[in-house]
DNA sequence: AGGATTTCTCGAAACGTTTCGAGAACCGAT
DNA sequence: ATCGGTTCTCGAAACGTTTCGAGAAATCCT
């Protein structure tokens, strides 16, 4: 493979001025720059990404660290920032920390001294008590080293990190608001992992809701889950259990809400006659399932794109750094009989 | 950060007996090693990857190349893929084709002079047909770079190359099998697309168990679709046009299956008691799916570990080139309405 | 035309490793 | 003591870039 050095033998001119060709420095002139230039074109040259990092002490590269690649979320989210992340030639660096904190932190002092320009940041650590994970990704990684940290749907209330996130409080907002107009008055609601700080801001949303129409929060008819599809099914088994009387469900997301519609049909309940349900984040569970699913869209393709974004782009968007992106309605049998049921699989 | 050099001046020895300690070499003197090693335990030493990529002329990554990220069968291989890969200190870099030809061969542009030690390869090439490719791949990447190139459930016949795929020819085989020892005499098909090499040896094994209970393959029986939910809705609404007539259908994946079972509902038909149903996967819409779908699970985690391995332990594994795993039925109330209806959902 | 500027090109020194061959130090045997 | 033979340690040259400052060449001004 042609190098850099071949290139100046071959076009017979000095490294460095191949270098600035390669580099499109401004300080060559047109005639021999388009001399090295045919040279590289039949040379077929190709920059050695290693030497470049090595000298250059940065490496075109954005990585991704997860808890769990197979969550259902993810797929889409790792779409949009490999888009975003190839627009500027960059590499994509997967590190699933397998649930663990011990691998999550081991994971960091890797991506330390490999030097990536970004790292999209899906954390387990509460970021406002541990201290010293914090300063650790603040000095060492963003400060010293540079890189670019991105937290998604962030654990954390720490606001200094950039962050993308999806407006979590007015999607639960806009659920309780949909069934609030199709006449329920007496909505339960099953919670995510009411540790983490988006499945807060849902809850928020579905109070803030209740309050625009002048109704009281009732406790007893909200139940915790996990935003697993069996705390779905057990929570809304709870809700049942303890006399019902509602007439619709807010689950947090899409796999509580399968969850509770096979609790509410092996309770002989029909969706949405008797009860009518919305989740929340639009995967695609939601039209698999039987009655489709009314849930909040929320882009994830594009979260992971304006991840990448931030990062490749880091001084254009000084200052800004919590992005929080709109999620939108999607209305379907779950909650209202009358909506079309078209199959709409994501190309599948 | 500490370099060699650092660490070779606070040992009052030479970088060259540094580099021989991190690397344990068997040629330095015990109390020289210690002496050393606790000089890097106290600074923290990490050797940097760029460096020594360039010397070595190697990286010690893993490339993924793969049509689409969003694949429902890709997150388990991916997932299997990392754990091999992280057992052995290497890291994975992602690339999504986006489902374009020319996209796949640029990427592998990249990676020739990435040094990947190993390439996890979905192709949409036919590696029988495109020799040039099959050239560059086996010329420039296998033999003058040393990269491993690992195909994954190949779409080609083409043996040289090393892949790992699961036992489709079986796997079609159970699932016909399972249906005619439940008395179904009249089965229906709902082939993938018929251009894949896998897809071809499904239908394979649909037809060599009809043979085996001496029963003649009908082709007015058989639709073709393409993996999609929405062709396994449009097969099975034309098969039943045909006149129907079969009391079992074998989808030639879960997402078609999906679609036969939503046709079969809605023409008023119920599942398994009018028309048993299999699919073939086990990705997690079978247990969504009400009823809960029969399918063949097929092991995609241990198909990215082993992957994994051919690449890391390349050496071990000499002459058996092409890994066959096999894949289970597991059989559920799609096809056995006596089937317990359990809901194994992964952990999700 | 001659000097002051500007524009272009180049050599050399890094970046942090690995590796090779040379030689120093030690060993036991004669 | 001397000598071959090990065993250990080290210096130096790479790997393929980027970058800095120096100097050569071209340009401009008076």
């Amino acid at each position: 493979m042609a190098t850099m050095r071949d290139i100046a033998v071959q076009a017979k001119v000095s490294i460095s001025t191949v270098s600035a060709v390669i580099n499109k420095k401004p300080c060559v002139a047109e005639p021999l720059r388009q001399h090295v230039e045919a040279v590289i074109a039949t040379l077929g040259y190709n920059r050695n990404p290693h030497a470049t990092n090595l000298k250059s002490r940065t490496s075109n590269t954005i990585a991704i660290l997860i808890p769990n690649i197979t969550s259902i979320f993810f797929p889409e989210i790792l779409k949009g920032i490999e888009r975003g992340a190839r627009e500027h030639g960059m590499s994509i660096l997967i590190c699933d920390t397998n649930k663990s904190i011990v691998d999550e932190k081991e994971y960091m002092r890797i991506l330390k001294n490999y030097w990536v320009k970004g790292i999209v940041l899906d954390t387990l650590v509460n970021l406002d008590i541990d201290h010293e994970y914090r300063h650790f990704l603040c000095e060492d990684l963003i400060e010293r080293n540079g890189t670019t940290i991105v937290l998604m749907e962030s654990t954390s209330t720490y606001r200094c990190l950039p962050s993308v996130s999806v407006d979590n409080t007015k999607g639960g907002y806009d659920c309780t608001n949909h069934l609030l107009q199709l006449g329920h008055r007496c909505i339960a609601h099953i919670t995510g992992n009411p540790q983490l700080r988006f499945s807060q801001l849902r809850t928020q949303g579905y109070r803030d809701a209740l309050d625009t129409y002048g109704i009281a929060f009732e406790p007893s008819l909200v139940a915790d889950g996990d935003f697993s599809p069996l705390s779905g099914y057990a929570a809304t088994k709870q809700l049942l259990q303890e006399g019902g009387g509602f007439s619709a469900i807010f689950a947090s997301n899409d796999q509580m809400a399968v969850g509770a519609i096979k609790a509410l049909k092996e309770s002989g309940l029909r969706v949405p006659e008797d009860v009518a349900i919305v989740g929340f984040d639009n995967t695609f569970v939601a039209t698999l399932i039987d009655p489709a699913l009314t849930t909040i869209n929320v882009p994830r393709f594009r979260m992971g794109h304006e991840a990448a974004r931030m990062i490749t782009d880091r001084e254009l968007l000084m200052g800004s750094n919590n992005i929080v992106l709109e999620g939108n309605l999607i209305v379907r049998r779950s909650s209202d009989a009358s909506a079309s049921d078209t199959w709409d699989l994501y190309g599948w």
